[in-house]
DNA sequence: CGCATTACCTAATGCGCATTAACAAGCAAT
DNA sequence: ATTGCTTGTTAATGCGCATTAGGTAATGCG
């Protein structure tokens, strides 16, 4: 009951104007000192009078913005997205533990393209943060519910929960996903061309003399993963090379780990090159670069070396494998386009944007038998 | 005019309920559901009817929470923050250019406090990004205005507008500063208490044996730099050691930079210990760094160094410099209970937390002359 | 049995803004 | 003059929710 009474707002009940000075202005105060209407001061503040054709004239658009600026004028967010449902805020929510913000963090490329393309579409940005659970879920059907404050919302993470971004799809409110996803349907993303990147990575390595290629992934079914498995496979078939079962070994597959004597043994039966996929760990390509050190097998030399994706931060020293680079950035700028436009009401499905190959220098071509 | 069809709201104009499944449900069709009125629905939702001795009976209740439930209610947080003035949301604003590439994590450590403590009051949290321009502002007023999404908003940064934030806390809006600030009167803060702090760090180098002690800072006349100067300076004085203009180096003074002549120069008349300021960059440490090592004079031995908090990340393998550590995660949740005690109306004054003195390895007594 | 309590619930109102129907002029054309 | 059209402005309404001032039925008391 004592917290009821200074709240955020500065007049929370109906207490009347208070004496002194008034604290923030409203419209009405606004339109009280150019003497016009509250909807005039709308229109004209929000620049709709040009564009719905309902023209205001300059004289009292003049009258309008002194008064405003005079008074200090500043719209208030929340009840702009209460009567309009616009706010010129775009959420972006991420399903990691704690902030993305951190620059080691491998969202954080993503980042940098989305604030780029916010402020050029002229939206402002708002995180919202994965973990807490506190909140004020009513109805506890969830955390997410918070991003309903923005006019739109990025989610990233392989992990965003399906049921409540099914649920936010069904309402219609504006979502973008980064990164390919068919759960929800009609989810709109955007996603890495990661088939054709792969398939690339593996053609390289067929150019360079390979005949036996063994892809190495983690044994998680996340569209980022099976499709670079097919790309794997693809670029195998289109290069006229063996793509059984044998040609890709899951982390965690039954027969044990990736170690030292497993590579020899692959090695003796003939595989030249090896490839890793890259997830936010970098789990599977630290475990292949271990075992192959650990086999004693030079790199370029003896075995060659691919990574499907961008090395992990803390390895960026270490000289540049053969693989793809994701354009992270340009993916972050695609998904804010893609949802301003949902916003704006234009459909938009999902959207591949294609890698970098990097020759690298973990490939060479195969050592004479 | 598209725009406004197909916005974030499922049903923006007066358009009849759509014959199909119903959008998002209103408090108003759990009331329907549940045979009650809607104020009653939203007194059970809140809670508020057990917490303001409004009572209502069991049965009640239970069917308004079976009706939420099976509409799958959750509450509209722009409504909320509209009508009550509170949504449970804590803002976070941090001024360095969003999402710089070397500076960011110097925030981090205070985020990971914040977020922690902020679940643990039952508050979410909602970044908002400190560069975009093109936003909303029909007042021009500026950015920081969406902050009034949240019930109250943590500012982070040694360059934060004063006159925004002057508005804010002009309109009794909840904000708390992480780090002093005299700025705006009446704004409240939390900051590390560098005045002691530094003065422990000159009163270690003095027991050492050091007579003359040198602090270079940058030219930035931020309270935390002021504050760190005023304990290097008490320190001094109170080890007897002489404080003069001489004791203190500007980067960027007239006469040029933090060279390796200058320092030998130093060295030359007497000075044995170095102390440099912590800033987000690190650079005066690193400068002096530089210049010691270009000198060509050893460290420990020759030269004492000291670091006025902590060394930046990059440099986190080196060393660890003689110094003081602030307790950034500390410092976060303190900010967001000061934060809380503001939106719940109690006043909050700015608040010093103490550092912890870090005797390092860069630090030892003055070489025999 | 009349009146004051309590217990429980609802009607009404407003938060600040955007939007729309309606209205008031002004002016051209009939 | 009457009609029709364009331009400029306002009254009225509602977004979804919280809150306050009652209202009604059930109970207690003298």
């Amino acid at each position: 009951m004592v917290a009821k009474e200074a709240a955020g707002r500065a007049r929370p009940g109906r207490t009347p104007a208070p004496a002194g000075r008034r604290a923030r202005p409203r419209q009405a105060e606004v339109a009280r000192l150019a003497g016009v209407s509250q909807a005039t001061v709308s229109l004209v503040l929000s620049g709709r009078d040009i564009a719905t054709g309902r023209p205001i004239s300059a004289e009292t658009r003049a009258k309008v913005l002194d008064a405003a600026h005079s008074l200090g004028y500043v719209p208030d967010p929340a009840a702009s997205r209460l009567a309009a449902a616009r706010n010129n805020l775009l959420g972006v929510f991420s399903f990691t533990a704690t902030f993305p913000t951190d620059v080691r963090h491998s969202y954080y490329p993503f980042l940098v393209g989305v604030e780029q393309e916010a402020a050029a579409q002229g939206y402002d940005l708002v995180l919202f943060t994965g973990s807490s659970t506190g909140g004020a879920g009513a109805g506890g059907a969830g955390a997410l519910n918070r991003v309903r404050l923005a006019d739109g919302c990025l989610f990233l993470g392989r992990h965003a929960p399906a049921d409540e971004l099914r649920r936010l799809v069904a309402d219609d409110f504006p979502v973008v996903h980064v990164g390919r996803r068919d759960e929800p349907e009609g989810l709109a993303w955007v996603g890495a061309d990661y088939v054709s990147a792969s398939r690339e990575v593996v053609t390289a390595l067929a150019g360079l003399g390979h005949r036996r290629v063994l892809l190495v992934r983690e044994d998680d079914d996340a569209p980022a993963s099976t499709d670079r498995e097919r790309g794997f496979l693809d670029g195998l078939v289109g290069s006229g090379l063996p793509a059984g079962p044998g040609a890709v070994f899951r982390t965690g597959d039954p027969g044990g780990d990736l170690t030292a004597d497993r590579v020899r043994a692959w090695v003796a039966e003939g595989v030249t090159a090896f490839v890793a996929e890259e997830t936010d760990t970098g789990a599977a390509w630290r475990a292949l670069r271990a075992a192959v050190d650990a086999a004693g097998l030079d790199c370029p030399g003896q075995v060659s070396l691919a990574l499907l994706g961008s090395p992990p931060a803390d390895l960026a020293d270490e000289p540049a494998p053969m693989g793809f680079d994701i354009p992270r950035p340009a993916l972050g700028a695609e998904a804010v386009r893609l949802l301003a436009a949902r916003i704006a009401g234009r459909p938009a499905e999902g959207t591949l944007v294609a890698c970098a190959f990097r020759p690298g220098a973990t490939a060479g071509p195969p050592p004479a038998p």
